[in-house]
DNA sequence: TCTCTATATGTAATATCATAACGTATCAGA
DNA sequence: TCTGATACGTTATGATATTACATATAGAGA
């Protein structure tokens, strides 16, 4: 499994890895991986971009599992906070973690042209950003890194766009 | 006038400043600084921190400059599309550009505890996630980066908390 | 000055994202 | 079995943002 994900993959034992690696995290922990929590991350895992809560909940409500937003939120949130999943500020959605268990500061390389979201680490308390924070006396604890461009994909469909 | 904003600093010089240098803007580029615009410019640089659309809009409508959600959404675009605020996706908000005129990717130091919000300066495509970018194939064109933490001020009333 | 056009504004309606509040169910541990 | 903590179901509502269309205004050119 990469870590970019713009590349092509097995998307299949991508999933599982995935799956199986929050079943871990959650079993050691004691954290209750209930039905409602995995069918959500498995929805953003399968789908593999970052999907609104609305538009999770309506798989969840064809599939019975819950047809009120707070069903989504709470199991999101669940997600997001034991960070199995991150919450895409920039476009109000949220997406499966590439690499759960492992801690880090996510960042986000966002396609404008095809919403194609894929992960990479930053390290916000280290460069430019870490010395200016320290100058003022800030104590980082949290960072939302995110960019937006255009992936590999539509750079070669929209060459050098003027 | 700091770059960091958690200090004490002269305000008044600070939103004068700011202001004239908006205006050297816009006559410079022949863009409009309309009485909204320049209105809203005013309240967010006078607040001095990160406010929401509709609690700009509550301080238009009480003087008679609108009082729809419309107008203090277009204002708002103009004014971050050519810089002069930002969007802190994190919370929802905007706020004025403590250096306008000068191309910039905005970093933010946002407390937690008191809301304040300090502007600094990223450098997306350096560092880390630039390589990644670049190993990626992926152009990034505007970056979003928001710390959370505590600030100095913060931090001397919760030292050292758990 | 007049007219045309692009830009900006006013307004109603509605879409989208998110949470509060409260009752019920389920499960682990005493 | 009882009990407390945690999760879930549901209603209602709050918060954020946009669409669509009518009106007004500024600036360019005749």
């Amino acid at each position: 499994m990469d870590t970019i994900g713009f590349e092509q993959h097995d998307h299949k034992s991508c999933v599982q890895g995935a799956l199986s690696a929050v079943e871990a995290q959650c079993a050691a922990h004691k954290l209750q991986f209930t039905p409602v929590r995995r069918r959500v991350l498995e929805i953003l895992l399968s789908e593999h971009r970052a999907m609104g809560a609305y538009e999770i909940l309506d798989v969840l409500r064809d599939e019975g599992l819950g047809s009120q937003p707070p069903v989504a939120y709470r199991a999101l949130d669940f997600l997001v906070s034991h960070r199995f999943a991150h919450k895409v500020e920039r476009l109000n959605a949220f997406i499966a973690c590439t690499h759960p268990g492992q801690t880090h500061t996510p960042a986000f390389l966002i396609c404008r042209n095809c919403d194609a979201v894929a992960e990479a680490h930053a390290e916000p308390t280290r460069g430019i950003l870490g010395r200016a924070a320290d100058e003022a006396g800030f104590a980082i604890e949290q960072a939302v890194v995110e960019a937006v461009g255009l992936c590999p994909n539509c750079r070669e469909e929209q060459p050098a766009c003027a």
